[in-house]
DNA sequence: TATCATTTTTACCGTTTGGTCAAATCTCTT
DNA sequence: AAGAGATTTGACCAAACGGTAAAAATGATA
């Protein structure tokens, strides 16, 4: 009885995590996002996250319970990912210098982490069956709060009248497209399946689309 | 030898279609939108599509040959669906007036069909297994030629300078948005489920930001 | 109503899937 | 070098999976 840490246990409970232990959860982890994000929740298999990882499937199954815990560690980790951009909003900056920092931080973000950003659009899909408690709360929350920043903004006349949830949710597509949906742009574009140069014209765009104006004055309003 | 209609055949390719065949497929093919558009042509199973078309295994693999067949037949026909508002873009009318009118098909698209849309997502996110064909012809095809009526009105200053095709992608995102992730809208606005005001908002919002102009005068540019 | 084609069902098949178990191997510490 | 714990493996299992074959039931038509 030399050693005090807990035996014969889950090893993801074990108190500290042994060299090997990290290496491997990172090894899957990094595979199961590969292949959940392609293929969703139900089209992954713990077979090709196995395969992915270079790993046994027995052996991964060592490090998490069931194909459920893979899921869910990595949706936690996303989600802190997902909502660092929206919590630097402040409400003390202008409003074309917060908004314009939002989009290219979200942009960053899909360029950085498309296999995240399809993980969250594969759950969407879904119908949020795991992230759902999170969207009602977590999220909706910190949109409330920054969608408070903007309606008083657009009080003081430094935004066009909307409704600024709405706003959210335009930026969040706008950006995000271009992760979920890049196969698309590609073969529009006529790029190669790596190619991911269109990112700089991508958030020309958008500062044209939320920034600036897309109509010339007088056209409508 | 009364009858000249090919027998032993593969009901589908027979020349004229029965009532039940009609009045099946027909069934199938809604079960079928349910499940994959759910869940991705991977995630879903044709016990889970025959369940939900209310008929056995066999019976469904008597009028689709197999599970891809299916797919293939929901995407044929979501493809036309795809591409119809996109067509009616004209060189002759007002930017303003072509580009709301193509937002609000787009969004009354989404509204009307968002199981397809849904099924659509899917298929982008699995990076477009079976129609990357269409991406690269069809649509690239069409879209290069709308991009030419939007890069007309841009040179006659008509509409602000941009990259048309990037401009379309902003479109069709936030539009698509609010079908392909209609649970976390609803979430974030605090929605039952089965709940779709929100789309009266979205018009809105999306009016505000292509057609007026988000930023008041002289804030950025 | 008899006949023939169409439709549906029952009983399967081989493979894949998520997951378990115990034994074997490796690693780290003393 | 030895022992204890950590890691890995191979063999396995039941259920779910995509799909088939042939018989049974139903429908249309003459």
């Amino acid at each position: 009885m030399t050693q005090i840490s807990a035996s014969s246990e889950n090893p993801a409970e074990r108190r500290s995590k042994t060299r090997i232990q990290k290496e491997n959860e990172t090894r899957i982890l990094l595979a199961a996002l590969e292949v959940f994000s392609e293929n969703g929740f139900r089209g992954a298999t713990l077979d090709r996250i196995a395969a992915t990882a270079k790993m046994s499937k027995p052996n991964l199954l060592y490090y998490f319970k069931n194909k459920e815990e893979i899921h869910v560690a990595l949706l936690t980790d996303l989600l802190d990912v997902w909502l660092a951009p929206l919590r630097e909003i402040s409400p003390h900056g202008e409003p074309a210098d917060e908004i314009g920092s939002y989009i290219r931080r979200k942009l960053e973000s899909s360029r950085q982490f498309p296999r995240e950003s399809r993980l969250f659009a594969n759950e969407m899909l879904a119908g949020a069956p795991h992230i759902g408690d999170f969207l009602q709360s977590e999220l909706k929350q910190l949109v409330d709060e920054k969608a408070a920043i903007f309606q008083g903004w657009i009080d003081e006349r430094r935004l066009a009248p909307c409704d600024p949830r709405h706003l959210l949710f335009a930026i969040w597509s706008t950006t995000q497209h271009y992760a979920d949906f890049s196969v698309q742009v590609r073969h529009v574009l006529g790029l190669q399946p790596g190619d991911v140069s269109y990112y700089e014209e991508a958030l020309s765009m958008l500062e044209t689309l939320f920034l600036s104006r897309l109509m010339p004055p007088g056209s409508t309003d």
